[in-house]
DNA sequence: AAAAATATTTAGACAAATCTAAAAAATTAA
DNA sequence: TTAATTTTTTAGATTTGTCTAAATATTTTT
């Protein structure tokens, strides 16, 4: 089956909001794609049609097993692309994204098998997220929230939540890149923002709403 | 300026039809692009409202010195995806048209200039058409058609006017691929069929109309 | 040069994806 | 447990790209 750029990218954010399988709703949607509620309603009206959602009216929704393994192969594509630009186009980490949206919709399955098999069947993309394999399978990472880490405790960045360009930027500039290694020094319970170090700069304070973007995980010391 | 999938469609597909600046017609487009004379009317009058062509109500059309532009991008994108498709993920050389079809409309500058240096700034596609540069240069061929090549001369396939599933099957079928060498033995002037022979195989008879979408160049014996 | 054939355009409709404004349902607060 | 607020859906429009059928131009034939 093929499916619309716009039905792929209402699969794709679903996929994304819903997590371990909770109910989604219609405003959270709306927001994430910058649209409206009620162009959302519509698209799921569609969507349930062809069985890719789980969804009553006002009881928010959920993708169906057909509609996760049209999710996972749409995320398999963009992140073998974000890839391809990134090792071999030598793009900045944070300019791959947004051209892997458009990337993302060529739909061809054997181009992305065949790229796959040209870089190697890389496991984790530039980002540090799983790359689905041919079959939907997604190799499972040990990572945890910087929130998560306990003071004094060296680990590694291995991925990242969240890729708007803010969010991107925001990390360009405080030298936070997949790899980076970080330590945190103290957590302030007044607003929860975290001091961290990295290498041998000074020690700088982050806002709790960053770190709860960042993955990271142990590291020997 | 970006324009749709649709547009870029049909610029580029008047671009191929109107050759060295030869008025196009309605239905020839409409034949070209499989669809209907009164869809191209309204495409038409769209592309005039961007300056993209000249168009007159029943005189035919062609490409504004923009529309050229436009044009020669979008060919820039779909050759180097091919080389890329048929390089460096060895596709086959019938199936690499059908992909680039879609990969063209992804229309990040700074990827195709990116992909252009990776790929080493190839000047010529697999099908042995030339690549625009970034300022929409092409390299001129000495080309001519196979149904001009005088009788008795060795020549060398360097493109093909045409690239249907069609074609490309039955240029398959004979044997037939870039730098293939061909020997026209006879012409035959009842139905301008010609008797070729290829390598050291049994000579055989081609239509007129297949040759005329095949280009050979000289090939010193 | 009129008639016939062909090419092109207009008029009006439709599907996809979106929107605004208003109605309906669900949730939260008083 | 009503009232107020928020969320979601419906109704009706809009844009893009397409279509069919009919009208209009142009070209070719007689």
């Amino acid at each position: 089956m093929n499916y619309s750029q716009s039905e792929e990218n209402y699969i794709k954010s679903i996929y994304h909001l819903q997590g371990d399988s909770k109910n989604v709703s219609t405003n959270e949607l709306a927001e994430e794609l910058h649209t409206r509620p009620a162009s959302v309603t519509d698209m799921l009206k569609k969507l349930k049609a062809k069985k890719l959602l789980h969804y009553e009216k006002y009881q928010g929704f959920r993708l169906s097993t057909e509609g996760k393994k049209v999710a996972l192969s749409i995320i398999r594509r963009h992140r073998l692309w974000e890839y391809f630009l990134s090792v071999k186009l030598q793009f900045a980490w944070d300019e791959i994204h947004e051209v892997a949206e458009e990337l993302e919709h060529v739909s061809s399955k054997k181009l992305i098998d065949k790229l796959d098999e040209y870089l190697g069947f890389p496991k984790f993309d530039p980002h540090g997220d799983p790359i689905p394999d041919q079959l939907g399978k997604i190799a499972t990472t040990d990572h945890i929230l910087l929130t998560e880490l306990t003071a004094n405790q060296i680990a590694e960045v291995s991925s990242v939540a969240n890729q708007s360009a803010a969010m991107l930027d925001m990390l360009k500039h405080n030298n936070i890149g997949i790899g980076t290694r970080i330590e945190v020094k103290k957590k302030f319970p007044f607003d929860h923002s975290l001091e961290i170090k990295i290498r041998n700069l000074p020690a700088f304070t982050i806002s709790e709403r960053l770190a709860q973007n960042i993955y990271v995980k142990y590291v020997k010391k």
